[in-house]
RNA sequence: CGGGGCGUAGCUCAGCCUGGUAGAGCGCCAGCUUUGGGAGCUGGAUGCCGGAGGUUCGAAUCCUCUCGCCCCGACCA
């Protein structure tokens, strides 16, 4: 993508209504703009970057045996009856009447609707286990939308939902849950770390937080200095038990800060670390809670009827983008981990129409585009402070910076976002460094 | 939902107290000079001063109502 020609509408000054830095620089490296209090626009760069996230959160979803749905963001408020939250929900949920009158509602979650799927569709044990997720936009009318994306009322989540015939059974799918969740955190260069958590209005006996470290968390976060240094889990077969792996973490303290232990943190000494953080996923393990009042049964092996156990499995994806710059960013402008940039390299072009950077730039970019990297250049006709600025801001990994000094000397520059090292080398050098 | 604050140019904000008919910096457009970390000069465009009502000869400014946004608290991916 050529930047003169990239929709990146920057700011070089803050706009006052953002409190927190991940807003301050979504706004001004021109990723999202807001359109009522708790809704916003996503403009390219914003948008690029969500669908990076996606596609991990996807793959790791597929890689645990979930299958991707999309189900209505309007819901039919006679469903909700049933499972009773019609009423129980409360202002938060956004009821809409169509032109009959009807009561319709902007779904805040789809507990509701995927177990309609279920029980229309799944009469038999021998189809579970099933696992259903969606990637989709949810309404939640908050009281108090704030924090730009990171406390929206429209949010972008992915919500699965295991549907199991005994408890053991669910409890293993709660398991490649939970080990997903690890992955996925990881791939984006995110230290999560799950925490027991109370199951709240969705209900359940069991439930797990996912919090990301970030100095600028809204909450306190305690645990033992093992749990940032374990690393998630590789080649991880799903279909083994995976109770041991998920022991191995949840035997480790962490707890948020309405649940910390201090007699606990005594014993751990220097190996406690406090810390703050976002929650960015939440898995419950419900039971019957909603297969029960909604009749999704199957039928079992000895031909009697089984109501199913189930879990429900959230990541808010929306939120991600700000935690991620929550956890990584300087003065300069966001430092995205390579997985979710927008761009992977930038080529910035300090002499437009000087035919040497010209022609050095077009062949770099030209490569680089030949060899799947996703690529801005830089071919503004503006200065030198103001691209530096501006690739450092929107934090683009790697820059290959080009100038008329250097390629008087066949010389161009490699610089790194994350600790702004650079070296002189050649075109050629840098493209492999690059794309290695 | 309680408490507080703010709405003036694309952005940051001044002007309001003490009414007299719209400002600055940045950005944008044109030209010239510049060109390795958010340039300089010259010229130019841009505002229903959030909205409605009221007071007044006259309202961005005073009064009333209203809408929107932000912050603190209780709640949440």
């Amino acid at each position: 993508m050529r930047l003169s020609r990239f929709f990146l509408p920057t700011l070089k000054e803050t706009p006052s209504e953002a409190q927190i830095v991940s807003h301050r620089l979504m706004l001004r490296a021109g990723m999202i703009r807001q359109h009522a209090a708790g809704i916003y626009n996503w403009l390219p760069l914003g948008t690029k970057v969500l669908q990076n996230i996606i596609e991990i959160v996807r793959q790791e979803q597929n890689a645990a045996g979930a299958q991707e749905i999309i189900m209505p963001t309007i819901q039919s408020g006679d469903l909700w009856r049933e499972s009773g939250r019609y009423d129980d929900y409360g202002p938060e949920m956004l009821r809409i009447k169509d032109r009959h009158e009807r009561d319709m509602l902007y779904g805040p979650t789809h507990e509701e609707v995927v177990t309609d799927i279920f029980r229309n569709n799944i009469k038999s044990y021998r189809d579970l286990p099933k696992n259903l997720y969606q990637i989709h936009w949810k309404f939640r009318d908050e009281v108090r939308p704030r924090f730009g994306v990171m406390r929206g009322r429209e949010f972008l989540m992915k919500d699965a939902y295991s549907f199991d015939l005994d408890v053991a059974k669910s409890r293993h799918a709660y398991n490649q849950m939970f080990v997903a969740y690890l992955r996925t955190f990881a791939r984006m260069g995110l230290k999560a770390i799950p925490m027991k958590a109370d199951p709240g209005p969705i209900g359940g006996d069991m439930s797990h937080e996912f919090i990301v470290l970030a100095d600028t968390g809204e909450s306190a976060v305690f645990c033992d200095k093992a749990l940032l240094e374990k690393p998630a889990p590789q080649d991880v077969n799903y279909e083994t038990d995976l109770q041991s792996v998920v022991d191995s973490w949840t035997s480790i303290y962490a707890a948020t800060d309405e649940k910390h232990d201090a007699a606990m943190e005594g014993t751990l000494g220097a190996n406690l670390v406090k810390a703050r953080g976002i929650e960015v996923g939440h898995i419950f393990h419900f039971g019957v809670k909603y297969s029960e009042p909604m009749g999704a049964k199957v039928t079992g092996p000895d031909g009697n009827p089984v109501t199913v156990f189930m879990g429900s499995y959230g990541i808010g994806v929306s939120r991600l983008v700000a935690a991620i710059i929550e956890a990584g960013h300087d003065e300069n402008g966001i430092i995205w981990p390579e997985e979710v940039a927008p761009f992977k390299v930038g080529v910035v072009n300090l002499k437009v129409g000087d035919a040497a950077c010209d022609a050095a730039c077009d062949d770099l970019y030209a490569k680089l585009k030949k060899a799947g990297k996703e690529v801005i250049y830089d071919d503004r006709d503006e200065r030198a402070g103001v691209k530096f600025a501006d690739m450092d801001l929107i934090g683009i990994p790697w820059q290959i910076i080009v100038g008329p000094k250097g390629i008087a000397k066949g010389m161009v520059e490699l610089k790194r976002r994350v600790g702004g090292a650079k070296e002189e080398l050649n075109a050629e050098a840098a493209l492999i460094r690059v794309l290695a």
